[in-house]
RNA sequence: GGCGGUGUAGCUCAGUUGGUCAGAGCAUGCGGCUCAUAUCCGCAGAGUCCGGGGUUCGAAUCCCUGCACCGCCA
C-alpha cells in the first residue's frame, strides 16, 4: 500500500518560522508512522519561488530572483534537517521538472476548455499576490487581508473557468465528510462555495518572474497561486516520471495552514477535475501558534525563531511540544513556560526518568544484561498489547495529542508497576526479579518504537540503550503485537538522561 | 451585517444519544519509597459547569434570551 503526504511548499522571500515547522512535524510524523505500518510512503514537502514579490525582493537585493531562492531555500533545507525530517523529496517550482509538468498541466485543462481568455480589471495586493473586487474595499485603497495599499491593474488574462465546477465541487465536498478536515473548516468551505465561484484569473503580464502561459507567447506567465499547487503532482512525478505519477497520485494527504484553505479545498481539486485528475484524499488544515493570543507577525516582533528552540531544547522536545501541547487542528499558544513545562513534567520526569531507573536497576542487579523471565507476569502487558489498535485509530484521524496521551499512560503505568514491585526489595537471585526486569525491559522497547515517529532521535537513543541490534528504522509495528520480543542476554548501556531537568 | 463556534477547578482543557458527569493533566499541600534526572507512587483542596428564563421526575448536556471572546464570509 503507498502513501502519499504533502505539506505546502514555501515561499522563499522570508525565512522559516514556526507555522513551516508545525506542519512539517506533524506530516514527518505521519509519514514515520506509515512507515512502521508498513506503508510504501512518498512524502513531499518544497519550495514556492516564483511571483511578484519574489521578483521585487529580488530587485530591492539587487539580484536575480534565482538567486535570492537559492539563497533561501538552503535555510528551509537546513531546518528540516536538523528538525529530523524525512521527506522523500523536496521539490522547487524553479525546477525544471516543475516547469515543465505545470506547462504540461496547464495545456491539459485549457485544451479541456478549462480556461479562457478575457480582460481582468481590479485591485491587486502584491504582497498578498490576491485580487480584490471593488466591493471588498472598505474605504481606502487598503488590501482587505493585510491591510496594505492595492494597485489597481487592468490587464488581458486567462481564466481559469472555476465557476463551471461549483456543483461538482460542492457535491464532492458533501459526499465525503473525511474530505476537508477539522469539520468546522469542512462548514466554511461549504458556505463559501455555496454563495457562488467566480472565474479566477490565472495569468499576469506586469512581471516576468514565473512560468510563461505555453499556449500563447504573449501571455504574461501563470499566476504563481495555480502554479504552486501543481507542485503535489509534479513533485511525485507528473510530466517527468509517469511511473512514479501513477503510483504515487492521488495524495492520501495535503496538510496545510488554516490560512491557505480556500486555495486547498477549492481551487486545486476543482484545478484537478478539469484536468481529469483524481483530487486527494484528504486535506488537513491545522491551527497556529500564537503568541500571548496574539498572531506572530513580523511587524509585531513576536516571532518565533525555530533554530533558537532547538539550540535551547533540542529537536525532539520542540516537535513534542508542538504536537502534545495542542489537539491538532485548533489554534494554539506559544510560550517558553508551557515548553519548559512539558519538558519537565513529560519528557525528564516522566519519560526520561523511567528510562534512567529501569536501565539503573539493570545496569545494578543484571550487570547491564536483560534477564531471562522466570514464569509469566500477571496481565501488565495487557495495556501495552492493546495500545498499538487505539494509538492507530488516533493516528488515522490525526489526534496526535490523544497518541501521546496514551503512550504517556504506559510510562505512568510501568512506573506505578516499578513501584509496587519494588525490586530493589528483592533477592538478587530471586527468579522474580528477573521477570520483573524482563518485563521492564519489554516496556521500553514498546515506548521507543511507539515513539519513534513523534521523537525520532529520543527513540534511537533508548533503542541503542537497550542494546537492540536491528534498527530501529526497520522495525514493524506488528512488532507491538507480540510481548517478549525483546532478547534475554542483550547487553544494555546506560546512557546520559534523555531531556535534563531544565531550571 | 450573514453563517458558524466557544465560554467547566489558579492554568490548559475532557465531558458520546440529558440520569455516579462534576472530571484529567499542570500548579499547590500532605504522606510513602529510594532503583531513578530532589525523580517516582499515593492522598487532598478548591468550581453558582458565563448570566437569566424555560422544557423535564431529572440538564454542564435540549430550547429561548443576554453578555464576552473567536473563526469564515460580507
Amino acid at each position: 500500500m503507498k502513501f502519499y503526504i504533502t505539506t505546502p511548499i514555501y515561499y522563499v522571500n522570508d525565512l522559516p518560522h514556526l507555522g513551516h515547522v508545525y506542519t512539517n512535524v506533524a506530516a514527518d510524523t505521519l509519514a514515520r508512522y506509515k512507515r512502521l505500518s508498513g506503508f510504501d510512503v512518498f512524502f513531499l514537502t518544497g519550495t514556492d519561488e516564483h511571483g511578484q514579490k519574489m521578483e521585487r525582493q529580488a530587485a530591492k537585493e539587487g539580484i536575480r530572483p534565482q538567486e535570492l531562492a537559492d539563497r533561501v531555500v538552503v535555510k528551509f533545507k537546513e531546518l528540516w534537517k536538523r528538525l529530523d525530517i524525512s521527506n522523500d523529496d523536496f521539490i522547487r517550482t524553479t525546477e525544471s521538472r516543475h516547469i515543465q509538468g505545470a506547462t504540461k498541466l496547464f495545456e491539459k485543462i485549457y485544451r479541456g476548455g478549462g480556461i479562457n481568455k478575457g480582460r481582468y480589471q481590479g485591485w491587486y495586493c502584491t504582497p498578498c499576490e490576491s485580487y480584490w473586487s471593488e466591493r471588498e474595499f472598505d474605504k481606502d485603497q487598503e488590501c482587505p487581508s493585510c491591510r496594505r495599499p492595492c494597485e489597481w491593474v487592468e490587464e488581458e488574462s486567462y481564466f481559469f473557468r472555476m465557476s463551471t465546477y461549483q456543483e461538482k465541487i460542492l457535491r464532492y465536498i458533501e459526499e465525503d465528510p473525511a474530505f476537508i478536515q477539522p469539520g468546522s473548516r469542512r462548514t466554511e468551505i461549504l458556505n463559501l462555495i455555496k454563495e457562488g465561484l467566480r472565474d479566477l484569473s490565472i495569468s499576469r503580464s506586469s512581471f516576468s518572474w514565473g512560468i510563461p502561459v505555453p499556449i500563447d507567447p504573449k501571455g504574461g506567465v501563470i499566476y504563481v497561486w495555480f502554479e504552486a499547487l501543481i507542485n503535489y503532482l509534479t513533485g511525485c512525478g507528473f510530466g517527468a516520471d509517469d511511473e512514479r505519477f501513477e503510483r504515487y497520485w492521488p495524495a492520501d494527504i495535503q496538510i496545510i495552514g488554516k490560512d491557505i484553505l480556500r486555495f486547498h479545498a477549492i481551487i486545486w481539486p476543482t484545478m484537478l477535475m478539469a484536468a481529469g485528475l483524481s483530487p486527494p484524499k484528504k486535506i488537513f488544515a491545522h491551527g497556529w501558534w500564537m503568541v500571548k493570543g496574539r498572531k506572530m507577525s513580523k511587524s509585531l516582533g513576536n516571532m518565533v525563531n525555530p533554530h533558537q528552540l532547538i539550540d535551547e531544547f533540542g529537536q525532539d522536545a520542540l516537535r513534542y511540544f508542538l504536537l502534545r501541547e495542542v489537539p491538532f487542528g485548533l489554534d494554539g499558544d506559544f510560550s517558553k513556560e508551557a515548553l519548559i513545562n512539558r519538558i519537565n513534567a513529560d519528557l525528564a520526569n516522566d519519560l526520561g526518568n523511567l528510562v534512567s531507573r529501569i536501565l539503573g536497576m539493570l545496569q545494578l542487579y543484571t550487570d547491564s544484561k536483560i534477564p531471562h523471565p522466570r514464569g509469566s507476569e500477571d496481565g501488565f502487558q495487557d495495556i501495552f498489547l492493546k495500545i498499538p489498535m487505539e494509538v492507530n485509530g488516533f493516528m488515522e484521524e490525526l489526534v496526535f495529542n490523544q497518541v501521546l496521551i496514551r503512550i504517556w499512560d504506559l510510562v505512568h503505568s510501568t512506573n506505578e508497576y516499578i513501584d509496587q514491585k519494588a525490586p530493589w526489595r528483592l533477592e538478587r537471585d530471586d527468579p522474580y526479579l528477573s521477570t520483573i526486569l524482563y518485563t521492564l525491559s519489554e516496556t521500553l522497547r514498546y515506548i521507543a518504537l511507539l515513539i519513534f515517529p513523534f521523537m525520532p532521535n529520543t527513540a534511537r537513543k533508548m533503542w541503542d540503550q537497550l542494546g537492540i541490534e536491528e534498527s530501529i528504522e526497520n522495525q514493524g509495528l506488528t512488532s507491538l503485537t507480540r510481548w517478549g520480543v525483546i532478547k534475554p542476554g542483550t547487553r544494555t548501556v546506560r546512557g546520559e538522561p534523555l531531556f535534563p531537568r531544565i531550571g
